[in-house]
DNA sequence: AGCTACATGTAACGAGTTACATGATTAT
DNA sequence: ATAATCATGTAACTCGTTACATGTAGCT
């Protein structure tokens, strides 16, 4: 259940409501993991289920209670536990190299222009990550270590996405010749 | 459906049964697509249901007959279709990411330990990678597309395994400090 | 005698996606 | 007036994982 894990990993860092939860995994969060807002309150549910979480309501005037989620002291130790365990690395599933490689069923200018347009994307992407980290990863050494980690996930971002951008180009190049 | 674009995709290239495609995808695919036996199997039944493939029974002595499945017209032109339009990155989920984030809650040298692992892991893969791409893509210029085509998912690999090596090991330095 | 490769599948469950529902507040 | 933001949720569906079932051939 790693959604579970990734949950309580933002909440050791911060308390926060599913709302708040679902911005940062379609945005902030996006270079380690992506996650819907249906897909986090019923997580959160389960999660409350299981005690490793307890949310704290907040009344608010004209809007629905806030629940803000605490993670529990068993929520933690089931985080290190999790921690601990070795994982393996993700299975890499992407459209764009199966397109690729059924790229010789259509004419060149077909990849061509999705190869392009993806290049665009994966520059966007880059220039916000180097955004962040300008604002936040000055002077790594000197950071705490929660800092220092964020960072890290952020230097991962900034490489993944580097990496497609050199490889849309290196593809671009080889198919157009 | 990706799963099923992916299934078609390699189908394009050459005929295949189950069996065949799920050794693949858990291995020489990998590095675009990966995907268990039991997923494949289901997914063929229902390719078969639409009319996008269709199984040649091979009989076999002492064995279960072999279905040898070829993409149809109307697969091909699916698969046509599917490439033409946009795709969107695929979404990041990453345990590892997770771990470092929530890293401040267990000992440096159990995150140390677990980054030296992943570490290990990517270094191999990589080699596997390299040693294919020696062996398929020498004179890369010279090949047929089809052949080209499966050399730049091969360079993705290679690409997305070093960075990951990389990754780690600037991760381990900052950690260790 | 036990392992690996060949070859197919079912069943149950867990994770992820898409669409919809409700309703106030603030900005354009 | 319309859209975006805040804040919660349900329902239905598809995709991915894990475990199990069956049976032969060939190697050590």
């Amino acid at each position: 259940m790693a959604l579970g894990h990734t949950i309580l990993a933002a909440l050791s860092v911060e308390s926060m409501s599913g709302y708040d939860l679902a911005k940062k995994f379609a945005d902030k969060n996006g270079c380690y993991w992506r996650a819907t807002q249906q897909q986090i309150y019923r997580e959160l549910a389960k999660l409350e289920d299981e005690s490793m979480v307890i949310p704290e309501t907040i009344p608010q005037e004209g809007r629905p209670d806030k629940k803000l989620y605490h993670i529990t002291d068993s929520g933690k130790e089931n985080l290190r536990q999790w921690i601990a365990q070795p994982s393996e690395p993700t299975p890499i599933r992407e459209d764009l190299l199966v397109k690729v490689l059924a790229g010789h069923l259509v004419s060149r200018p077909v990849i061509l222009k999705e190869l392009e347009r993806r290049r665009q994307i994966h520059i966007e992407q880059l220039s916000t990550y180097k955004e962040w980290y300008q604002n936040c990863c000055q002077n790594v050494a000197e950071l705490s270590l929660p800092e220092q980690c964020r960072c890290l996930t952020l230097r991962r971002g900034i490489r993944y996405e580097s990496e497609w951008v050199s490889w849309c180009e290196e593809a671009m190049q080889m198919l157009s010749e």
